[in-house]
DNA sequence: CTGTAATTTCAGAATATTCTGAAATATAAG
DNA sequence: CTTATATTTCAGAATATTCTGAAATTACAG
């Protein structure tokens, strides 16, 4: 993919910009967006080259991206510069980011509630409205974890049956639905 | 509230780390932590002063928490001072941040794989990979954004269901699971 | 109106993050 | 081992973001 084409630029581009929002550099998004649409693996130098970055910021962006399990190196024979590439399922690739994020956002969330309520329970000075509310954000990440573990093993198909299941239930069953 | 305690402060500073990483500044969720914390709303002075912000700073990032529709301006009679409150619902504050990072995060994007698909298809060279990789992403984001709104207006409670059942639909009728 | 309190704006300071390029290190063929 | 090439490290530059404080604006009681 040395030769960028202007949809591939626009996609490059847009792809570095959402990436910031997600915590990965503007360069490391960049990197996974060629990746992604890149047929095959990729070396350092052509990803500097095609990206104008610099070669070492390609080296520490690709080590990000495979903290994140977002790029894996492939040894060709005969070559002795890495190549890099990127998985091609989206779904996948979806999960791999939402794993990484729980774990770099959520577990320490959790971690932080059971420490402030522990604590608060033990001073038993009568801090109920605080002791309340974090009490209420413990339930809600409890919930939102069980729900995530539940599903993360669910194929792209199944999803969808779940999605249909929830609007049939909303609406043949009359479950309770939240305005708006 | 404004004398806070170590737990208080736990609280307040972590909460304040995640939201940088959930696009909204340190100010703006570590005032959204302090309102969620307070048994009633406080005036910018008395959020300036607990938190040791400069006034100003409380001002916009109020506006920020509002254009996200995380806090509303209460208005006490006798009180030329505004006042400012935020959600107990844990949900719905969820849900609320989910509208805002859909908005701005996930619909820039699927115009921009439109514009692409949509160029890409014109221009008929051949770029078949590309447009296959393009493709596979514009579907993933009409699943989720479907998904979404699929199950957007679903109490707390009705979600847990939902888990259930997908737990239900993997166990017993040995729907496809991914590996790991 | 007038005067006072409250709020907002905004330019620049402070801070945090990302990127570069040169030097150091590692790898492997000969 | 030696030499070529490839990769990583890291200090400081470049950039982006956030925060402050003073000035401007707004709101409203008297």
């Amino acid at each position: 993919m040395p030769e960028l084409t202007s949809i591939h630029k626009k996609f490059i581009h847009h792809w570095g910009e959402m990436g910031t929002r997600w915590g990965i550099s503007r360069s490391g998004a960049q990197i996974h967006a060629l990746l992604y649409i890149s047929p095959g693996a990729l070396n350092a130098e052509e990803i500097a080259a095609t990206l104008s970055i610099a070669r070492s910021n390609v080296s520490n962006s690709i080590k990000e991206l495979q903290s994140w399990g977002l790029v894996k190196t492939i040894h060709v024979i005969g070559d002795r510069k890495d190549r890099f590439e990127t998985m091609e399922d989206v779904w996948e690739m979806f999960r791999v980011v939402m794993d990484g994020r729980k774990r770099r956002e959520v577990d320490p969330t959790v971690i932080m509630l059971e420490e402030c309520v522990g604590e608060i329970r033990k001073s038993a000075d009568g801090d109920r409205y605080t002791r309340e509310r974090l009490e209420a954000l413990q339930e809600f990440f409890a919930t939102a974890t069980d729900w995530y573990e539940q599903t993360r093993g669910l194929s792209i198909s199944s999803f969808r049956k779940l999605a249909g299941m929830a609007g049939w239930v909303m609406k043949a069953l009359k479950f309770d639905r939240k305005k708006a």
